[in-house]
DNA sequence: CGTGTTTGACCTGCGC
DNA sequence: GCGCAGGTCAAACACG
């Protein structure tokens, strides 16, 4: 990643965010250190609580994200506009949907053959503006430093549109404004505000989980807080005999995972891990009187562009 | 040439 | 069993 060109572009917003990547997998790194460190030690009771919640959460099936539609000027032909995350995505299939004028379009990954991760992409019928994306499966593999590992070609991205908010599925790397996790379909018509769901959400019952954490400050007897990761990324797991070790071997994975999501769904909603995340204080700035929503105070991803 | 998109055909689940 | 709707497959094509 440029730096140089980051900083010269005076995208605050995106320097932020890789600031607070790099706290993230700090504290990452450290939670991978201490596994390597005790190795195979017994699991301890907080442990063991995390694990059940885990297990809890892996029976969850969907995530529904709903984010701010691009700008349909990066549409390729007819397709949909489908803002990208770290993942890449090859669309596989595309229905129109009955009662919505607009067609869902499905994507699995291509980030690694045979990883059975898939999404899918539509607009909402309330709220054209907004996109639905519904993550099915999950990646069994972490998620790529290059942003397709199989993709010899960008293709979908229109080589002359320089102004987009996002590509289709290779080039922007933080289409993420306004990201907003819903809960499943079924869930969801119960929770849905009438204005689109903008504000954020968590997607699967938390409160369980967060009341064990909290018994315990969300950290376990070494000091290290696995909440954070706890919280936003076990989601639709549906192996129900895995092991302790897998769960915390897992954990890897779970680091990798699209840190967005820790980003914009999690990293914000607590003032003290705000704080451990962020110890020079400039997400205060940035989320400051916005009632745990970041979404507005986060400049368009595109701005970045605009030399 | 490798990869992604498009799109019609096919498959599957569900309600009647 | 039938029809419908949603999900997936795969051939053809586009792109760099």
């Amino acid at each position: 990643m440029n730096f140089s060109l980051l900083i010269s572009c005076n995208s605050l917003p995106l320097l932020l965010n890789i600031l607070y990547l790099i706290n993230l997998y700090h504290i990452l790194i450290l939670n991978n250190g201490l596994r390597k460190k005790k190795g195979n030690f017994a699991l301890g009771n907080q442990r063991q609580m995390i694990y059940q919640s885990y297990k809890k959460l892996k029976n969850q099936a969907k995530k529904v994200v709903c984010i701010p539609a691009p700008a349909a000027a990066n549409s390729r032909q007819t397709g949909e506009v489908v803002p990208s995350d770290l993942w890449a995505w090859r669309k596989y299939g595309q229905k129109p949907i009955k009662g919505s004028p607009y067609p869902r379009g499905y994507y699995r990954c291509s980030s690694l053959k045979g990883c059975s991760a898939r999404k899918q992409v539509e607009r909402s019928r309330t709220d054209p503006n907004m996109l639905v994306i519904t993550y099915t499966s999950e990646h069994n593999h972490p998620w790529p430093t290059q942003r397709n590992a199989l993709a010899g070609s960008s293709r979908s991205q229109p080589p002359k549109n320089t102004n987009n908010i996002a590509s289709t599925s290779k080039n922007s790397e933080t289409s993420h404004k306004g990201i907003t996790i819903t809960k499943p379909k079924e869930e969801q018509q119960e929770s849905k505000n009438s204005e689109g769901n903008v504000s954020l959400k968590e997607e699967i019952e938390m409160k369980d989980i967060e009341k064990q954490l909290e018994m315990d400050d969300g950290e376990l007897s070494d000091g290290i807080s696995y909440k954070p990761c706890m919280l936003q990324n076990i989601t639709s797991h549906n192996n129900s005999n895995q092991s302790h070790e897998d769960f915390f071997a897992e954990l890897g994975e779970i680091e990798a995972d699209d840190p967005l999501n820790l980003l914009f769904t999690q990293g914000f909603n607590d003032q003290k891990e705000s704080k451990a995340l962020d110890p020079f204080h400039l997400f205060d700035w940035l989320g400051r009187g916005t009632n745990n929503n970041i979404n507005d105070s986060f400049e368009e991803p595109n701005s970045k562009r605009r030399l």
